[in-house]
DNA sequence: TATGAATGAGGATTCATTCAT
DNA sequence: AATGAATGAATCCTCATTCAT
């Protein structure tokens, strides 16, 4: 029945109630990737869950409760997972590179994950506020490096984000290929301020440390 | 009662039927751009238009066919006007960065109109795939020029498309400044292999020979 | 299928949609006699007017206003009979009598109307407000005329109009007897300070002028 | 969070499933009170209670059941409470006026009591009968000392019931003065067939000796 | 063509009630 | 006894769509 899982095993140890939410957040992901965060049901989120309608009301006030809970949850998992991968990484130039390939090698490998979080980005101010954050902190951190010499302002985060994102729905949608991380990675650097040449050889560089 | 007019005029001189059609596909954009296109009602669309809701199945068999119709019709007028405006420019890059500064300009001095096409080209991958259509001829020009150094394929052109809607979303959130064209211009450029002083100073010219 | 008519005979002549609509009020009246006025449900409404349960809203914005309206309507139409019935008498206390009574007679002969009144008083204080309005005309005449000797304030007509409620109750209920009116008249006229025998005299008169 | 008690203390003292059924039947007239008994849900009872739902029927068959043995119950206290406030009193007019009184007063300072009260007489016959026992134990002992000359039937009772409910409407509301009490007794007195000055001279001598 | 009343399926939400712990 | 998660029927309401006028 449950065919995507990202709370349920993080959940399993934990108490009943929350085993059934994590159930329900993973039926709620799967279903937002499927039909669009407006089109969900909340009918369509529990029966993916396997549990009776009324049970989605006792763990969430609402469909936008989940909505955003299941986003900004999302999104905290995405970038957990990233920062672990780079903890060892100190050049920001190479935490950049590394976080978009790996941003767009974790949702091809979980579509359901990947168009939820897409669709979720394009509904929620907050949630690409909160994505903003996120990447603002490696850029900053170029910036105090001095590699970056793009102002950095909300418009150029905003810019960068939308950048990867439409990478991401190209991934979904079948139409990238297997190299578009590493085409994201150096635009996204040309786009902060590197040159052609070193973006280029910085995400070469990457995929010889890191070829994941 | 209505707001926004983008097809009446153009209808005005037509039939009867055409001229109601246009009312109806007007009053699409301002729905769209007020509520989302999945949250439009054809109730509100047909009060919009000021008349009654049964007119609108006289001229569209049903709500997914206006939303086609009108997010294609859309894009053609964008691009037709975008075209004119160039009529005389040869150079790519300037066609590329007059293009981007002109859409920007254009959906900020109209914001149903920017609004309803950004969440157009949120929801239908056709009408994605129609604006690729219109980018890639300035860009394969730029690669003919000589000038685009970047392979162009569909994964480039969804990467440049994402960062103008990005851009948009930007301007029309109110986020950016006045010189969002600009930079935006200036980031396509570069994304499309241009050098960063150069892609600056191409913006540059552009901005002497077309003020605004 | 339509056992209770109030509003369909006024809105024969008039348009379908004021047919449509008074047959929703005339259904909403038996559903609100048979199961009171919050129990009542939108659907059992229109199925009672023998009409899909989306067409209610058509003509209701919501539960609520159908139960304000019909209520005030239900109100206004007894108001109506009673002030056509009365016409001809001036006397304050004859008008006090004969509206008391005519109001038990016409509850009791369509107990559809008097249950759903009397629910519809429990439940809105604007309805008992309006009805005090009407009573309050009849007793005012009734103090200029020197006959109440009673000071007239908010909490006499509420006092009063109780009174006649419960008698409508006890007569819906069938604990009451034929003369259920005359002696909730009497009652009346006590609390409004006319003597006892004077009272009895009072409505002894009325039944010899107005048997019915 | 318990803000009514009524039944709590006397339960105090016995077990603990006294005490928590206690504790719930409190919680659900401060509901009742509220939001009306149709619209009280066994959640919210629980809740107000400190309890959990499943709870509640541990001690209650189901909803009706709280329904009608807390109206009772509150009935039968509020009785309780005339009966030994009037141990002393003989005078069947007296009695009857003092019961009035105090039963406003009562009210009045306890307004969840009063509202559910209120809110159960109108959706329980059974407790309007219940009521009318009591009520009419002082009635018959008034027709037996030869001073309510009213012939005593159900029907006189349901008027007198009402005219006193409709009396307690008002003070809840807000709408009635200080005097409310004795103007209702004033009033019942009248309905039992009390000339209007003895009505006002039993009501003043009641004053006199229970100023309270 | 235009109208707008009517439809009924579908979605969000509530709530009395059950049951395993 | 107490808990509180789970249930699913019932309710309100919306909306795309049809159709008679």
């Amino acid at each position: 029945m449950q065919t995507f899982t990202m709370f349920a095993p993080e959940a399993a140890s934990l108490g009943k109630s929350a085993r059934t939410r994590a159930q329900l957040m993973d039926a709620a992901i799967a279903v937002f990737a499927r039909h669009g965060i407006e089109a969900a049901s909340v009918n369509e989120i529990a029966r993916a869950a396997g549990l009776a309608n009324g049970t989605f009301y006792v763990h969430f006030r609402d469909k936008d409760e989940v909505v955003s809970v299941v986003s900004l949850a999302l999104a905290a998992e995405i970038a957990r997972q990233l920062d672990e991968d780079m903890r060892d990484i100190e050049c920001a130039i190479q935490r950049v590179v590394c976080a978009t390939r790996r941003f767009l090698q974790i949702t091809r490998e979980q579509p359901p994950l990947g168009w939820a979080f897409l669709k979720a980005c394009q509904v929620l101010p907050d949630l690409r506020q909160q994505v903003g954050v996120y990447m603002r902190q490696d850029i900053a951190r170029g910036v105090k490096q001095g590699v970056f010499t793009e102002p950095v302002d909300d418009f150029l985060i905003d810019c960068v984000g939308g950048l990867v994102l439409s990478a991401l729905l190209s991934c979904l949608s079948g139409t990238a290929a297997a190299d578009a991380g590493a085409r994201t990675a150096e635009m996204q650097l040309r786009l902060l301020g590197i040159d052609k040449e070193a973006a280029r050889a910085a995400v070469g560089q990457a995929l010889d440390a890191h070829p994941i």
